[in-house]
DNA sequence: AAAACTTTTTAAAATTTTAAAAAATGTTTG
DNA sequence: CAAACATTTTTTAAAATTTTAAAAAGTTTT
């Protein structure tokens, strides 16, 4: 492949890519995007057109003068597998060029500590097999989970680590099919801002409200790594005085109060201590129980929530004043009850921010649901497509400073 | 001027800032730079050598090869005025391009809260004059200082505020010269990634210890403004447990605690309960005092300044789990005494951060000293060169989202 | 029905890159 | 010690790409 079909290959990507996250687009439009001419632009078109990729959906409106012709993603032209793994479950689905699930996926459930990555490639092929889909149709297999992720390097440092190779290589290998990886928050923080309340937002912030605390970071319309690729670590920034052990071996850290486990383990106390609450039917009380109880309105579960929901406001507020985003965005897991959530925070955020910016911050809850993860996944290949992995690694090498 | 004279004005610009913040460069150099082949890249230094903006300076060493041409900017074909106000003064400064100081510079006192824009230009013009430069020869007047500024609006909606008029258009129109405006905690953050500590660096956290503790964010290798352009509120986070009531209406900022006006507060309070130091002989314990006695090792003004530097150490352990930043520069007014400041920030961040987090941030003292803020203004005006205001509003008129 | 406006098409012009040759220099080898 | 070779930069000319400008084609408004 000469370098003038990669940059093409490149162009038409971007083209997928602005379609994917638009119904349908006109060549103005897309020349924008894009950054050509609208010669170039509908030049390029013709040619997806001609490939079976793109098709002409008829005439947009006009404010007076001719209609522009609409542009869309043929929608079973390609398919994108995504993968959305937690701590204790995994649930694999595929989408069409339309964004549309096109069946009702499938769910397991593990130790994540314990899965090995030959079962995980097991799930997934029988899922392509059972799915009856032609991996030459499959742009490729997007893989959110939990972890300290590199996705250029294509490696998960936490967990699924293979001795001598990167994940992402061995996948691909025993899949025959791109794969990417991506961490779970950042992957809802894509879904969020690609069709999620944070569309069209180039400064957010989503909160994954789930097992831990995570923040994905959207900063200048791009996700933000940091340095080293751990920035966001919101769940461990020192703000509480309530003299617990975190995991991680400090004291003081977010997610000690505020995680669901934390709330898990509080409600578990106070049950012992006698409180009343509907929670003491279960036998095990963890983060679904809680849930499921606050929602038929449990005092001693909202209760709990909204302590913890107080807590992260506070370490919301810090990062108000840090990064001066547009919104934040409520999601992951917990976020089905949002509303305990937000006033809560709302609060906290008005307690303890300078006004203007409190009032330039909007705070809003996700509607993606849980599907945010998986919405996430295939976004994650989206993005990718146009620019394997051994393309980044020589891009990385080479990485010239002047 | 046709749009293509534009973009090719613009290709200079890129070419001259490439130089400016480089002794010199080969064309190979230059061509990374600028994103464009060498044959191109060649054709278009060959102009400026002839526009008599760039030269030749001989051949660089090669490892085995044609050794390249090197090119540089001539020093005193143009210049660029600095002007870098606090609260309380300003100094104005010319430079070559080489970013070398072409004179000692002025100072002038006074509030800020009382400075009149037309003070400000006659200050400006002043040394114009005095400087004996053509203003044919100065590329523009870069000016930072305090408030919260829009530099493509050329607006500070803190001070100086013009009525119907933007403050730099008012400044453009009096001196006859493009002009630039930005934050002085920016400006340093600019100075200090591109001549100073924090050079190469693409994500890197610029602590202005100064009168407030300002913050310039470098994210993705740029200047970080957040949605509003209000972030890096660094100074007003909430995580002071003392009671204060800080100057923007909120309890607990971090500034109430470690600015310099909080450190010289505590110290009159130590020294009104009879507290020995030779802070006494004083008439007005102010920052310049505590500073000055500090330096000699005064009890009393190393420890005020010490238990304020913990406290900021607690704010950077924030940042750092937040922003993954390369390194920390502390810069300013009060980083002259900056290895006060070190050990007991670098003791917090220790305590506080996430081992891998901690260990993968550099700690530093800004080697640019008082000198930050005035090249930061340089840098600013090289930074826009090409971009003319008007342009700009333009451009944020057109803003077209997809 | 004319005027105003927007999109699409076309063809010429301008820009930029590619590829190959030439030039210059350090390293290796006989 | 010099010739051969590997490397790197510079030059050249042809090829490819992309844009500009102007004309044409549709729509809405007046």
């Amino acid at each position: 492949m000469s370098v003038s079909q990669v940059s093409l290959f490149n162009e038409h990507s971007r083209i997928v890519q602005a379609l994917y996250y638009n119904e349908s687009l006109s060549s103005t439009d897309i020349s924008v995007f894009i950054g050509k001419s609208i010669p170039h632009t509908i030049k390029v078109l013709n040619e997806l057109v001609k490939d079976g990729c793109i098709e002409l959906r008829g005439y947009a409106s006009s404010s007076g003068g001719r209609r522009p012709m609409k542009y869309s993603l043929v929608a079973d032209d390609h398919f994108i597998i995504s993968v959305a793994m937690s701590q204790f479950n995994m649930r694999i689905a595929a989408l069409d060029m339309n964004n549309r699930f096109i069946n009702e996926g499938t769910e397991h459930y593990f130790d994540i500590h314990h899965l090995q990555a030959d079962e995980l490639i097991h799930y997934i092929n029988t899922f392509i097999q059972e799915a009856g889909l032609n991996k030459n149709n499959v742009l490729g297999v997007g893989i959110t989970m939990p972890g300290f992720i590199d996705p250029d390097k294509g490696i998960n440092y936490s967990f699924l680590e293979i001795p001598n190779q990167s994940l992402v290589e061995y996948m691909q290998q025993n899949i025959g099919l791109p794969v990417f990886i991506e961490n779970d928050s950042t992957a809802i923080a894509l879904g969020e801002q690609k069709f999620g309340v944070a569309r069209q937002q180039n400064d957010a912030l989503i909160v994954n409200l789930g097992w831990g605390i995570g923040l994905g970071m959207i900063v200048d319309g791009k996700i933000f790594r940091g340095h080293s690729g751990l920035a966001g670590e919101f769940s461990h920034i020192p703000i509480v005085k309530n003299g617990k052990l975190c995991l991680c071996g400090k004291h003081g850290c977010l997610e000690t109060e505020s995680s669901l486990i934390a709330i898990a383990a509080k409600a578990n106390a106070e049950i012992e201590q006698g409180q009343t609450s509907s929670l003491v039917k279960y036998e095990q009380i963890d983060a679904d129980a809680i849930i499921k109880e606050a929602i038929k309105g449990d005092t001693l579960s909202v209760k709990l929530i909204s302590e913890a929901a107080y807590t992260v406001g506070q370490g919301i507020a810090i990062l108000i004043h840090i990064l001066n985003p547009a919104v934040i965005v409520l999601s992951g897991k917990a976020s089905v009850v949002g509303r305990l959530w937000l006033s809560p925070i709302q609060q906290a955020i008005n307690e303890h921010c300078i006004p203007r910016l409190a009032h330039g911050t909007e705070l809003l809850i996700s509607d993606l649901n849980d599907k945010a993860q998986l919405i996430g996944g295939a976004v994650l290949v989206v993005e990718n497509i146009g620019e394997p992995l051994s393309k980044k690694l020589n891009e990385l090498k080479k990485e010239v400073s002047i």
